[in-house]
DNA sequence: AATCCTGTGTGACATATATCACGCCGGATG
DNA sequence: CATCCGGCGTGATATATGTCACACAGGATT
């Protein structure tokens, strides 16, 4: 059950009337690992808040590939969500549950009037998108500078952080996230073992690197 | 001269005492065509609003290689200069000026108070976070997703678009941007002028295509 | 045990892009 | 005019990555 401490914990920094307000207007949603949360084209609602889970959020092609950008942790928004000075906008991103997650819903008309009724929401909403913004200049460095070898490491790392050393995950997975084929991953996995950094099992990748 | 007119002109919907205090708290500054605004790792001390000229922003790896983001028209502001929460964030991007031109620059402190006072501040810097996150997101696109050939004819559209058609620039400045190379971007204009697309001179490029 | 199915390994090949080497051309400069 | 230099064209080649074909292994299902 989500308390007023638990969202305190979460989202530390706002105001007292803000977390019972968001209690009170936002609904909570459970998904499970796997299903979609938004998609691309979908107009948006509400904003989404994260009270527990992973979110993946990816960018789509005309075909439909699925390009990973970054991902939410608890206590991160989907900053994308929530701004729509426009309403009626569409989804820009493909978000999808890595792993089993609960959600804060809160329709969109409670932005603009919590924009201005709680300075401690916008400056949320505004350290949320900078946030955001250097991971995206991040991703750009990584496709623009970095060959497929680092860009893999780049994003192990990434994983094994929030999700430990032992990553549940195929290289056809890990070459869909990338925009790549599942054999250039199988190689550089293989170098990478080499080099001692992993261990490859069969669906999950043991990391050790340290650094 | 820069008088209140011209300042809602370039910035529409911002309250009236915004204006004044815009013009009382900030500095313009001419930059020349070329010259740099604000470099990688530099401490941001104040904002800029462009108030005439072309802004380009790049994006740097180690070894001092840039890679072309997105360019800041007159009317639009540094995203990332215009939120600090915490003091002292020093730049995540290189600013050039494209062609010569004028900034209001405006001390950091105000920002915070503004943000506060006006609301029709935070509109602007918000809506203006929202669409450069969208361009980032273009431009991921581009260059995840696809090949050279079709950055290349995004890039000389969107040049195109803000710099009329016939552009001034060698096959050299488009491949920095492009983080290509000269032989690469000359033999792809090739086979666009060869479909028509362009012609190409020393020195410039004739843009054709319509659409 | 025999069969399937999914994940993985691997070689051969296609393609896009980077790099090198060199030559040419035209405008600027002496 | 002669020279120089920056911008451009072009072939040869290197490398990274994508693609195809197929083999294999291990767990699950029958």
């Amino acid at each position: 059950m989500m308390d007023i401490n638990k969202l305190k914990q979460l989202f530390p920094d706002l105001e007292e009337g803000l977390y019972n307000e968001m209690l009170e207007r936002g609904t909570i949603k459970e998904v499970k690992a796997g299903e979609t949360l938004l998609k691309v084209g979908q107009t948006i609602r509400s904003t989404m808040l994260i009270l527990s889970g992973l979110v993946k959020l990816y960018r789509e092609d005309d075909e439909g590939k699925e390009f990973f950008i970054y991902q939410l942790d608890a206590g991160q928004a989907c900053s994308l969500s929530m701004v729509c000075a426009a309403k009626h906008k569409t989804s820009e991103v493909l978000a999808k549950a890595l792993t089993d997650a609960t959600v804060l819903s809160i329709p969109l008309e409670f932005m603009d009037q919590w924009m201005s009724k709680y300075k401690s929401w916008y400056q949320f909403v505004i350290t949320s998108y900078r946030n955001r913004f250097e991971e995206l200049l991040k991703t750009i460095d990584a496709i623009a500078f970095t060959g497929m070898d680092e860009r893999l490491a780049y994003y192990l790392e990434k994983q094994v952080e929030k999700l430990g050393n032992n990553l549940k995950i195929t290289h056809q997975e890990i070459a869909n996230d990338l925009n790549s084929s599942r054999e250039v991953i199988s190689r550089l996995l293989k170098k990478m073992e080499a080099k001692g950094w992993l261990t490859i099992h069969r669906n999950s990748i043991g990391w050790i690197k340290k650094d």
